[in-house]
DNA sequence: TTAGGGTTAG
């Protein structure tokens, strides 16, 4: 059913279909399927219809359990419309199971709008049924106060949790330690990862990619390759995620052969991304390496990785920097035949650099193409 | 069914 949800009329189509339905629906529709069609209603800004589908739930057989319940506060609370996932809490509260994943999303979302007082009232609230905060309700809290780089008050958190019996895991180092760095209090960073050793609590991949990502920006790239190969030791397999952050860091510095090894030694366990790709390309077109350019265009195509808006974008631009200006053209058509719309000042570059270089053919073609395009699509 | 990073510019 999913499946063929399809989007944008399709979408419409089906979830008219949905709504009309009544207890003919001999299980065809599934909690599954009612989670990803609030999570795409609430997406699209469509909160009412979200809690609708909630609503609707039984006539389904679908069971309004504390899992259906969090589906919903989840796709409300993820499309940064906390203030409506709070008002369906208030509405199903006396009459749908709860669990402490409804309050943890209600949590977080509300830290992440910067709603501390309304954490806190929840967080009283989640008590008041009988939850005791966990690990992940303290977590988000620790998150807000990064975010606001206010180090004294996720101490004080940190403090707060050891008193009641909460062991911090492997996301809230990794949250803390990663803004300390990002901060640049860089000693700081590896304190938390100290004391995380010293906690007994086992850093994961993201953890190690995190604190990978810091080292490098800090230009410790000794560090960072030691902590890389330590994480083998330790029993961590390095990831996507992993690699890319090399990879990146290692682009940053130009380092062409190592940033090519380390994709090559990456296909063994795990597959290049766009985030990976990204970073290199972006090398090759700085340092006019076309050849290394074609090679990486043919290594996405065979990992099945196809070029999105923001790559496109990058290219054009990195193409344009570099002189390359009929390479750029051709980017930037490709870039349309398949139905995306440059920016503006990807188009405005591309056509500055074309007038520069007395390429009026190219400029006219651009300049054509561009206004096939509808402008309020801009990517 | 809940919490963790850069990523198009500069």
């Amino acid at each position: 059913m999913v499946d063929i949800l399809g989007k944008g009329k399709k979408f419409d189509l089906m979830w008219d279909l949905v709504r009309e339905m009544d207890d003919l629906n001999d299980g065809y529709v599934t909690l599954a399927t009612m989670g990803k069609i609030m999570r795409r209603l609430a997406r699209g800004g469509r909160y009412d219809e979200a809690v609708e589908a909630f609503r609707g739930l039984d006539k389904f057989g679908v069971t309004r359990d504390a899992m259906a319940m969090n589906l919903l506060m989840d796709a409300l609370a993820k499309e940064k419309s906390v203030e409506h996932a709070y008002e369906a809490f208030c509405e199903f509260k006396d009459c749908t199971p709860l669990n402490i994943r409804t309050f943890n999303i209600l949590i977080d979302g509300w830290c992440k709008a910067g709603k501390l007082e309304n954490a806190e009232r929840t967080m009283d609230e989640m008590k008041k049924h009988g939850f005791v905060p966990d690990v992940v309700s303290y977590t988000s809290f620790i998150e807000h106060y990064c975010r606001e780089k206010d180090f004294r008050k996720v101490d004080e958190i940190f403090k707060e949790m050891q008193e009641k019996g909460c062991k911090p895991n492997a996301v809230t180092y990794t949250i803390a330690m990663h803004a300390l760095g990002k901060a640049k209090q860089i000693n700081e960073a590896l304190e938390v990862y100290a004391k995380m050793k010293s906690d007994g609590c086992l850093p994961d991949a993201k953890f190690y990619s995190s604190l990978i990502f810091i080292l490098s920006k800090a230009g410790r790239i000794k560090d960072a390759n030691e902590i890389f190969e330590d994480m083998k030791k330790q029993g961590v397999m390095s990831d996507v995620s992993t690699y890319t952050t090399m990879i990146s860091s290692a682009c940053e510095l130009s380092q062409e052969e190592d940033a090519l090894k380390l994709l090559r030694k990456m296909e063994d366990s795990c597959k290049p991304n766009l985030k990976t790709y990204a970073p290199l390309l972006k090398m090759c077109c700085k340092k006019r390496r076309m050849k290394v350019l074609n090679f990486l265009l043919i290594h996405m195509f065979r990992n099945d990785v196809s070029i999105d808006a923001g790559t496109y974008t990058l290219l054009v631009r990195g193409l344009c920097m570099s002189g390359k200006l009929e390479l750029a053209c051709s980017f930037f058509e490709e870039m349309v035949s398949k139905g995306m719309v440059p920016m503006n000042a990807t188009y405005k570059m591309l056509v500055e650099e074309l007038n520069k270089n007395c390429m009026g053919e190219a400029k006219e073609q651009i300049e054509k193409l561009m206004s096939q395009v509808k402008p309020q699509e801009s990517v």
